[in-house]
DNA sequence: GACCCTCCCCTTAGGGGAGGGTC
DNA sequence: GACCCTCCCCTTAGGGGAGGGTC
């Protein structure tokens, strides 16, 4: 420090905790210059103005740019420091929600994984599973010959429009009708859902005829899991869920992927 | 769309609700490329790989930059992302946490402003006051001939190392003995502090005299309220606070400065 | 020897044309 | 006419030298 309690740019970036290159960027676009150049051009900064760089840190932090920092330094009073913190703490609250929300759907996503990690493929099981919460969409159109790719669009304009802050649609599931599924048609699901803790609708809880298979899509796993309902005396009820917890997002080769089925049953003897 | 089910890349774009540009720039580094080009070299996307867009994005929103997706995409297995998930919750605690903090700060800085936003600057007056959180430095050593600047320095240094992750210290106070108020000694003060909810410290509840002065610092002030104090029968019994809060933070002109101190007095009757 | 100065080039995640071909 | 292509230049907030002077 000399005499004066004037700090060089070092000091002063490392009293003000940043650096020296911040500084000199700072004086180029001048948002925060020395108080007095040397005759040998050396930058001075006095202690007041350490300050300054929390000030510029602080509203770094809460999003601004150095251009907004700057203009909002050059026409500073209290009460424009007021309006621009309510503003501020609104925007922070928004983002804390968002933050939330990204949490959620990871934990709902390390849920699915973990669920599957040990699953028996060729097994299986009748099962009572508790409610998930889910978003669904409206019900698919296969009218005038509209593909499964034209009704998946659809779906996923509708998440876009309703759901426009839920970037999360991506472990698309399918709901057949139980009379289809008595039917044995299973070709194009019902209506699309997802999970997501922010949805409005469930799968609810209820037993569940469940079933496995890796390696991409087949029909056989549906045909499978009607047969063992009805060798062991159990008939379909409800709606039938399938889904692909294990997708192209998680493993890079088709033949991991995982697909699973649920048949909402009942004992036939009750 | 086309008859395949693929999407050309402005309709690609329209339903990952992302734009050309952005496609663009990832087919070129590598991250997401369309599936198939045509002889006419124009871009044609499954849907699938709409998914594919989602998790770039959460990713994103994650913190993670294109590489590190592009990375994590090109080992990925379920294992792995429940890994980085796991991490990256944690991140999104650390950041909640962050924004909490930068609230609380608002509105401690909201606060302050607003409570000197009608004071009667030549008006002194006695007040009860509610006890205050704040973050309070060591004992200044004046000795060898250390400067209020080395004294200042140091406490910016303290507060560094003590609280690295709270950027907000830029309304210091001084605190002075109550011996030194009554020697009307008050150049220089005992140690320093500012308000923080985050400290471990408070000014207590007590009776205060309390004045303000507009433009700069002046010894006037201190002599003001003590002389005030003695004329109303009461008398000095705890520290006094000298605080600035409008300061080169908020203002332009100096002239505009506010300056406020608190003497903790009690009733010479009791 | 440690610190300071002024150029000058580099990075991330796209956005915005220009100039020319395709549905 | 609307859409697609390939260059190519631009932005934010600094980081990292090179080459030369100062404490």
């Amino acid at each position: 420090m000399t005499d004066s309690g004037l700090l060089t740019i070092s000091d002063f970036a490392k009293y003000s905790r940043t650096t020296r290159d911040t500084l000199l960027h700072y004086d180029r676009i001048g948002l925060l210059s020395p108080v007095s150049r040397g005759e040998n051009k050396y930058r001075y900064y006095s202690n007041t103005q350490l300050a300054v760089v929390n000030v510029i840190r602080t509203c770094q932090n809460l999003g601004m740019t150095l251009e907004e920092i700057k203009s909002l330094k050059d026409r500073r009073t209290p009460e424009l420091f007021r309006e621009v913190f309510t503003h501020q703490i609104e925007k922070i609250d928004k983002k804390i929600e968002e933050w939330i929300r990204a949490r959620k759907l990871l934990l709902t996503l390390q849920k699915t994984i973990h669920s599957v990690s040990d699953v028996d493929e060729d097994k299986i099981a009748i099962q009572f599973l508790p409610a998930e919460t889910i978003i669904m969409g409206e019900v698919n159109d296969y009218s005038n010959g509209r593909t499964f790719f034209d009704t998946l669009l659809s779906f996923y304009e509708l998440i876009g429009n309703k759901y426009a802050d839920i970037d999360l649609n991506y472990l698309v599931c399918g709901i057949f009708s139980a009379q289809r599924i008595k039917q044995r048609d299973w070709v194009g699901a019902d209506r699309f859902y997802f999970y997501s803790s922010e949805g409005q609708d469930e799968r609810p809880a209820a037993l569940y005829a469940v079933g496995y298979m890796r390696g991409g899509y087949s029909d056989q796993l549906f045909g499978r899991i009607i047969d063992y309902i009805e060798e062991n005396n159990f008939e379909v009820c409800g709606p039938a869920y399938e889904e692909y917890p294990i997708n192209e997002i998680f493993v890079m080769e088709s033949s991991n992927y995982l697909m699973r089925i649920l048949i909402t049953v009942r004992d036939k003897n009750h």
